[in-house]
DNA sequence: GTTAGCACTCGCCGGTCGCAAGTGCTAGCA
DNA sequence: TGCTAGCACTTGCGACCGGCGAGTGCTAAC
């Protein structure tokens, strides 16, 4: 276990396979060079350790990864001013895009790897408040508010010409009706009560279209991935062969969505080369944390890079800011 | 200049250094590659082609393209299909940052070179409306409607507490007295007859530091940059040392706002390499456009690519979407 | 003014070779 | 029985080198 340590530590930092002398050396673990061979042969047999070619060091394989991440690595602990530069940059956002955006950056910057995150959207929250403003007469701005101090507009055309005053009591029955519903439903299954209470079935189809348009036609940039040039410092990318499928996988904000949106249940994940599936992947290594609302996972934010890669640093720094910025939401909201 | 123009065209086309022999065979100029060498050699000395070493063929200088730019090229013009395909995108958009942002997103995949836009700020827009909501006591939300179609919300911390009703009033004070203000001029420098109108002395200066801090709150996310890994498949950025410097800079947005911004005359631009001055862009080559509101400059997009662009194809996108998007934002605004 | 011929230049490619790092194995020692 | 020193073996890597081919510039002739 300290032989494996040993290597899966020096490898992190080097980038270059370990050998037995390199060990014995740097490492003091009392015995020589030739004892290490042989439990680094029978750590490769066992599936640990990997040999890029017969002439040279040992380097962990994803097994070896797993094990180390479970148990083998001293975890990291952060400098107060790193800590401080996390809630700085958390305390000069209020708009929840923004916090979790520049949250993003602090994390690539820190990490020095490619950091995603996904924001929630307004179609998962509660509704808190719609505002419909009419720029002209067939566009209608429609404002969302929503629970987690989730805010979101739409500019919207419509086929009914609207009068700010048609669009003053449409709002105006909506925040009495709808406060409480998911914003999800606020299309075509506009309550029965809306209808009763504006009586006119003609407002009634309009703002049901109306808000139906507003939801469709909604931002699809719910996935931030934030610096990923650091990737090309990664000595494992210098290829531009190996990162040109990273990347173009990174533009792919559909599937990034998946991936990260599938890491549900709150807390920390770690995902190591092939257990992220085939492809370009692959040969990388993602953490992913969870960030709350009033105890309830409403997004995630992940660090991607090599499976060489520092993971107590990431580790701690994704715990830290899972937390900060889970914080940052709940201050926002339990105002005084 | 039958010469230059061959030897920009097939080097264009094919990133390879051109000899006399190929010109000969590929286009037929009724000489022989002797002659082809002799007028090579001239244009050579003229500054016009260079030669990466003595045994290879010529490509053209940054003084060569731009004399093939300015008068050698044969115009291009677009497939119908490709003129719809901008349309049809471009017409499924209405809010402004969208519509040029998915005009980026075209441009880049149609010219397969890295594109760049700029949104207008809504600083720099005249103001048509404000909305002022209360999310929490001490939480506003200011929505600020532009005149060309702008919209944009920014979630502000206040010192003071509001409520809605005298957020209603300020609202209704704001929107009487300063539509057709630019929207910049909101700040600290809010008018007299505001403050006349309110009455109230408190709420003027509440009102006043909430815009304020509404505008500084702004968003700095004003250029976008798409397809920067169409850059990965010139040849000219094979190498990882190369392209990293370029990627590097496409994430300083607010160089390149310096660069596109400072690009204010309407119509379309191009430089040519060095004329980019030092640093990452001396090996590539910009053609930027204006699009514009009511016969107003509001915003420009760019294309960047390798000098070795092509400039014929690029230019005739351009031309077409800057028009397009033009267009589509004056459709947004003539609305009957 | 144009062209054919020819000697010359130089980057690229493939092969060879020595070096260095690291291994596995064996024999010896506590 | 576990550990260690010694040693032969493997192999990737970088340097060196020579032939090839593309392309040039020059000269002489038309």
């Amino acid at each position: 276990m300290r032989i494996l340590q040993a290597v899966t530590d020096d490898y992190i930092l080097t980038a270059e396979p370990v050998g037995s002398r390199t060990i014995a050396r740097k490492y003091s673990l009392g015995v020589s060079p030739a004892t290490i061979r042989n439990e680094m042969a029978d750590l490769e047999e066992l599936g640990y350790l990997q040999q890029p070619h017969a002439s040279a060091g040992r380097i962990p394989s994803d097994l070896g990864y797993r094990y180390y991440v479970d148990g083998l690595m001293t975890p990291a602990s952060l400098d107060e001013e790193e800590r401080w530069a996390i809630q700085t940059e958390l305390s000069r956002r209020t708009a929840i895009e923004e916090l979790v955006h520049s949250t993003a950056q602090v994390v690539a910057s820190m990490t020095r790897y490619a950091s995603l995150a996904v924001v929630p959207r307004i179609e998962d929250a509660i509704l808190k408040r719609v505002e419909l403003i009419a720029l002209d007469p067939q566009v209608v701005l429609v404002v969302f508010v929503g629970i987690p101090g989730l805010v979101e507009h739409r500019v919207v055309e419509t086929h009914r010409s609207w009068t700010q005053e048609e669009l003053a009591r449409v709002e105006a029955v909506l925040n009495d009706c709808l406060e409480g519903v998911s914003v999800r439903d606020l299309g075509r299954t506009l309550y029965q009560q809306v209808a009763d209470v504006l009586g006119d079935p003609d407002l009634y189809d309009g703002a049901a279209s109306l808000l139906e348009d507003a939801l469709a036609a909604g931002g699809d940039e719910r996935v931030y991935v934030e610096g990923a040039i650091n990737l090309f410092h990664q000595p494992e990318f210098r290829d531009v062969d190996r990162l040109r499928p990273l990347l173009e996988f990174l533009e792919q904000k559909d599937a990034l969505l998946n991936i990260l949106s599938s890491h549900g249940q709150s807390g920390l994940t770690i995902r190591i080369g092939q257990e992220n599936g085939q492809g370009p992947l692959e040969g990388c290594s993602l953490v992913m944390a969870t960030y709350e609302v009033g105890g309830q996972v409403v997004g995630q934010i992940g660090v991607l890079g090599p499976t060489r890669l520092e993971y107590s640093r990431v580790v701690a720094v994704m715990r830290l800011v899972a937390e900060e910025l889970s914080q940052a939401l709940a201050r926002r909201r339990n105002r005084p």
